[in-house]
DNA sequence: GTGGTCTAGACCACC
DNA sequence: GTGGTCTAGACCACT
């Protein structure tokens, strides 16, 4: 519930761009199952179809494969998840780069914002890694 | 056009985000009138009073005053647009630290992002308009 | 419009307070024509019957007089005048010290709030006497 | 029942008047449940939205706060309380003695109403309550 | 069943 | 035509 148009692009993509951040957080560790795509498809609110062309990507991608009907898992393939994780973080870095430049904040500004968010962080939880 | 259900806070609020960060971006220069409610709203794909109410939000935070009948203006108190200014960018600028953080970016690498897109920008198009 | 529904009273004595209220502030100087019982009618919103009674309670009252189809004149009755006046003012009286006890307002309350009403009232204007 | 058009203010500033004024009143203690929205809007003969409207007026004067979806309670701030107490008090009072001066009434009898009023209040009933 | 939000449509007062 | 208010009725999330 919430993936109806968002407009800029397709819903599949969305979910794909979803799971594939989930993945490479680590919530599905590598070589674990992933739930069955109906299940993913009701907890996103998506037709089934739809969450299977996501997850299709993600197995074109490499980041998934297919057990034929015995599921579907996380590759184990290290250097490809490294790698896909290299590829997010500049991506979301050149993202997060032009926003700021967009509001007008300087690198500046943001080493501050970091190290004041740093401090209240001190042992909060860390759920990713 | 795309502002059913981003989902994290109500239409009014999303809608009054953006017109504060329109104003604040000089989009609708200080002692300058709005649109109308109505044409807003239709503009924004939602219900006048939706509008409204983002609008009267924006009155309450000094940003906006209404002449009456005589249509909405930008507020020509310089300071306010100024502190307002400031606010919203160290809420964004807290934003995106925790984005980064989230994702596992570093300073550094924030700045080789805003690096090379300074050097795209040169003579890049400015999308946001 | 405003009339319908004050819940307390009928209309026409509503009227009929409002409009001797505003004889004996002196909105209608003594011996003065008033307005045909149509004009006031439509002022009021009401019909014109309702205005009608209204006014016939006045010049049951004494405050009013008819000259048959020469419209209607305020009393030239000066000591009536003045003892409706005072019998009004003791009703208000009356009631502003309900009004002042069920807040638990004291007296010294008042008579602050009234010093500094008299402060800002300085040369302001004085529409009734 | 009575709402419609007092004219002066619109409907929900009325309704929150009177709601603070018997919050401040004891009506509602402190730490006390509000009865539900839609059981106020009622009870006033008006919309939902109107009362809802009025209860988050409240709400923003800090009188009132809202526990989600398990009712709207009041402030157990005393201090908040006790001071709104004194705010609307002191409006009060300007208020009567605005109308005091309106009326040509003069401290001296407003004293007199008071004094006479306290006389037949000995075993009087208390009708706010 | 509660608070909150949103829509659709209406009416008013002001120029 | 503009801002403002109000109604009627719906839906959602939370519990």
């Amino acid at each position: 519930m919430a993936w109806e148009l968002n407009s800029l692009s397709p819903v599949y993509s969305q979910l794909a761009d979803r799971i594939r951040s989930e993945i490479l957080k680590g919530a599905y560790p590598s070589g674990e199952q992933l739930p069955a795509v109906r299940i993913l498809a009701v907890e996103a609110g998506v037709n089934p179809n739809t969450m299977q062309r996501a997850l299709t990507q993600l197995e074109g991608e490499g980041l998934l494969f297919s057990k034929g009907t015995a599921g579907r898992y996380v590759t184990e393939d290290g250097e490809r998840l490294k790698t896909a994780r290299e590829r997010m973080k500049t991506a979301t870095a050149r993202r997060l780069a032009k926003e700021a430049a967009d509001a007008g904040i300087t690198l500046q500004e943001l080493a501050q914002a970091m190290e004041s968010l740093a401090g209240t962080e001190k042992q909060g939880g860390n759920e990713h890694e």
